[in-house]
DNA sequence: GATGAATGAGTCTTCATTCAT
DNA sequence: GATGAATGAAGACTCATTCAT
């Protein structure tokens, strides 16, 4: 037989394929929900818009929900993994510029892809699995208790696991309150520092 | 006895039927929300729980996305109604006290009908007509600057509107997270304390 | 007792004031359809347009169909005795002129109300009662006939019910047509000419 | 027997299948429309008696009126194809005779599938891309005045567009009438000579 | 007779999901 | 594995008609 024309690599492995097909299907549901919303995103535009049949969809993703899951859990793993290098590397700075930094941090989060982080934020129901409060706030969270410790010295806040809580609902809540309403805001230094003095001194000495 | 005499005052004939019936459908609404959650929300399912027929459901509210925007409406509508009187009763008080009755008053808001409040917040989409900041917290908004400035002499912060900003964002955040993860902690004096002292210590001189 | 004031002429008979609000019924019902189309005219637009309530529309029209109807009735009505009043007067003329007179009339007709004329042929479904052809249209079929039949020295044509009908079809669908897709045509002497001429050679020996 | 061989050609892969299900769409349309009337004709009907799901239906329709619409459409395709070609064939011909094959055709045209046409003709509203004057009627009214300018010398008629018109208009009335309200008629020669002798008698000198 | 709130069967339409090819 | 035609349950919404007041 003559070697037919190839225009597909069959070098590719397997896995790489399905891992191209699955980001394809990620980002094309991303950009569909941006453009058109939550309510007029449906599993066929989204896969028409990846250049893929529903059928491959429902390959990778055994629903809608399950689609948008995967969305918002890599949102999260995104914002994460910044949150954490962030505090590894604040670890030993004083709670001043630990603070700053971590609200910047907030700051450059929330305006990484803020459309789609307003549509997953606002428009997506948080039902079933996406109801419950992501391993990510908790692990933030006690990342936050440690640091607190360690510094405990130089705190007035002595219940560490309120303080940490409410310290990043606040820092959370001002960042995306200002993306939200304030856009022009965000890079204000002005911003900058009343968010972090709203934290400093709740917690410090 | 004349043959005339109603004892029962003619009540319903012509606007309290109706208002009735938008009330029952307000009411009914408010409880399949909470019980099924914004996707399992039908009109038709409303209008069962309500006793009408989904005609009479559409005669006063013209969609589904009017039906919940109504309820929206009236929730903020009784939040804001204690919120602003709280508001006028604060006002000459001195910055920690007021602080104090604003987070509890904060905290009873969130707690008055906390179900239909998470649903509200958490599984509606904001669209459409609820997209829009709301009256209510520009209101608000207006309300506290007007404080910050009869208190400047002892602030520290310069640009009011930011601080009012931050300050209600943050008091907002740290209710409605206690609400929803850490209930029991609610009426706990120590959250009161450590939130107050939050926006107090931020805002003072 | 004080004579009150009486907006209402009490004077004003029953049936006046029932002919009154079935007359202003109609001209509602002639309104809407024209201004909304027939899909979109519902009684109780209809109702509302008349200032009356959808009972009062129904104790007049026991249902939508009828009250169409009754429109198409009256729109016929109209139109029959203008018909009727001509052929009477054309009765004694020669062919040529009474054809002419004839063809001047049914332009004058369907322009009276072109716009409720076209809503009434082309939007509403001939349906129930709808459906049958006319005592109008046979009325008029008999009266060309009767005429025919007197000036039948001077016709070429011998069946004179098939040419009655031939010629009455003939010309309804110029008008029509003229109406509709050429308005401007429609005082056009040249158009009456035609018109007439088409009937008139086809009739004449 | 070697297992894969297959009689049946593999016929409805792609294209075909979808050609199929359209075709059998629109044939369950026009029966349902014929044993229904348009206003009993829904959509879940009509993907009904097609053996097909509403979805289906939806999938190639995007609604009812574009349903309706290509239904239209294909009963004027129809249509047009015999009049081209017999307009083709009849242009060298007398007057007598292409005006008599015309007339025959029409009566054809009419007679193919009467209550289909009828149905289409009187119950369906003429809304949206229905109301427009067809491009049928246009490129007829066009290929009519080609013909009568070949023929000029034996015209009585001068304005030819106008001719054109009032012809196709009267023709089509009579025809359509004729199918209406005399159908048995409609193969009586009488009908035939009269109808023709109406429009040669106008257009001949 | 009038009113207009209420009714609810019935429409069109969508879209997550399946499955034959 | 991929494809995309097909599915059909379910939803939002309409409107002719009724009936208590």
């Amino acid at each position: 037989m003559s070697p037919k024309l190839r225009t597909v690599p069959r070098k590719l492995p397997r896995q790489d394929r399905s891992r191209a097909t699955v980001d394809a299907i990620l980002e094309a549901a991303a950009r569909v929900l941006v453009k058109e919303g939550f309510e007029r995103t449906t599993t066929n535009r989204v896969a028409e818009a990846a250049g893929v049949s529903v059928g491959s969809l429902y390959q990778y993703f055994p629903s809608k929900e399950a689609l948008v899951a995967a969305l918002v859990d890599r949102h999260n793993l995104e914002m994460r993994a910044e949150v954490l290098a962030a505090l590894e590397r604040v670890k030993a700075l004083p709670l001043d510029e630990a603070a700053r930094a971590m609200v910047e941090l907030c700051v450059s989060a929330h305006a990484v892809e803020p459309e789609l982080h307003r549509v997953l934020m606002e428009q997506v129901p948080r039902t079933g699995r996406l109801a419950r409060l992501g391993e990510f706030e908790l692990q933030m969270q006690a990342l936050i208790v440690a640091y607190l410790e360690q510094h405990r010295a130089h705190l007035r806040v002595t219940d560490l696991r309120l303080a940490a809580f409410l310290a990043a609902a606040a820092v959370e809540a001002m960042c995306h309150g200002a993306v939200l309403y304030y856009p022009q805001r965000l890079r204000d230094p002005a911003f900058l520092d009343e968010a972090t003095a709203m934290v400093v001194r709740y917690l410090k000495r």
